[in-house]
DNA sequence: ATAATAGTTGACTATTTAGTTCACTATGTT
DNA sequence: AACATAGTGAACTAAATAGTCAACTATTAT
């Protein structure tokens, strides 16, 4: 009972999009408001403060992006293709941003993290989690890829950590140079990472 | 002739810290001028903005972090005992980073370029070309491991700029998990991306 | 010694910012 | 219909922030 609103959703979806454009200390919680077209009482009303905005938002997004990489990531495709998609899919995603804002906006969670993590606990944390989730995704494809004698990987979550820190060190290049050519050659040298056969990876 | 100063190097050194320890948004002028020791008209004098500041202070910064780097690179050393000595000396330095301010922090200029690239025109050119440069050494290292046949790299360009995103990267998860224990696995990563023989990365 | 000048200071303004308050409004429930 | 309540809005405060200015001080060249 009582009145209904989707102004909590709008504020979500505005930090998010402020921050991954911008930066999270150059976004205002005036800003946010005006962008999503809410006061700032129902701005308090909602949240204690941005960090704890951020923090829901940044979990929220989370969730739904995580629908897509169980779709990509899917036991049901072959693991090396799963990575190829992967790359496939980020380029596209990067390419979309760069159409709409003007800008290759790289890894949000990853910027994120970058700018915060020696100032925001909670938002680290939280950061750190979805990137394990990214990790473990790698890993199991990875661990897969290995069981099926596609590559030699003993260890397939050192091995995700490898990949991860290059694919999202690429992004940011990405997001810094405002080029969306520097993603062209994230399944080579992921692949050269896993040290997959040159016959395997030009399988394209 | 007239009074002399250091008061312009102080705000240098003080902005750089700040960004390094913090983030380039919540950095704030008055947060300058107090680490420095230096009143805002100072900081006007010679200075026109925050983000002026921040261009001269990381130039100055990397002209003197380049000095250090002639010498890890220097042609005389062999090729791959460079890359062994610059991930030895990027983690000494994460270590005593650290201990200093009880937080990891990464590379400076990669952590500021993913802040600002969107926002900061100027900078981000900077960043860029301080990149660039990064990325030269480890070109020619490449370049002549090549040569002297240790790997086959026939475009080392290409190489170079897939091992600095993997480097960087590697070193914004360091920050991200304040944890110095994820560069262990520095030079693993960069020899597996050149495709070094296991009995030569074993010569640590 | 002194004049020219490089650098300093603190008080000032205007704007932006975070956060509060309380009366008000819309809506589901009975 | 009317009541309980989820959400709204506009005006407010206090603090932080960027930027200005003019008088002042220290140094150095002559």
């Amino acid at each position: 009972m009582g009145r209904v609103s989707d102004a909590k959703k709008r504020l979500m979806d505005a930090i998010l999009e402020l921050i991954w454009s911008g930066s999270y200390g150059t976004t205002t919680i005036d800003h946010i408001c005006e962008k999503a077209g809410v006061k700032k009482g129902s701005f308090y009303y909602f949240f204690d403060s941005k960090s704890d905005l951020a923090a829901e938002a940044l979990e929220a997004g989370w969730k739904s992006k995580q629908e897509e990489l169980d779709r990509i990531f899917s036991p049901m495709v072959p693991p090396l293709d799963r990575i190829r998609k992967y790359c496939g899919f980020s380029y596209k995603t990067q390419q979309e941003m760069k159409e709409k804002f003007g800008h290759v906006l790289g890894c949000p969670q990853f910027a994120l993290g970058a700018e915060v993590s020696t100032q925001e606990d909670r938002l680290q944390k939280i950061i750190q989690e979805i990137l394990d989730c990214k990790r473990k995704y790698l890993e199991s494809a990875i661990r897969d890829a290995h069981a099926t004698g596609l590559i030699k990987a003993p260890d397939p979550g050192a091995k995700a950590r490898m990949i991860l820190a290059y694919y999202e060190g690429l992004l940011t290049q990405a997001r810094i140079q405002n080029d969306v050519e520097v993603l062209r050659e994230t399944v080579g040298g992921i692949f050269a990472l896993l040290g997959v056969k040159e016959a395997e990876a030009a399988i394209a």
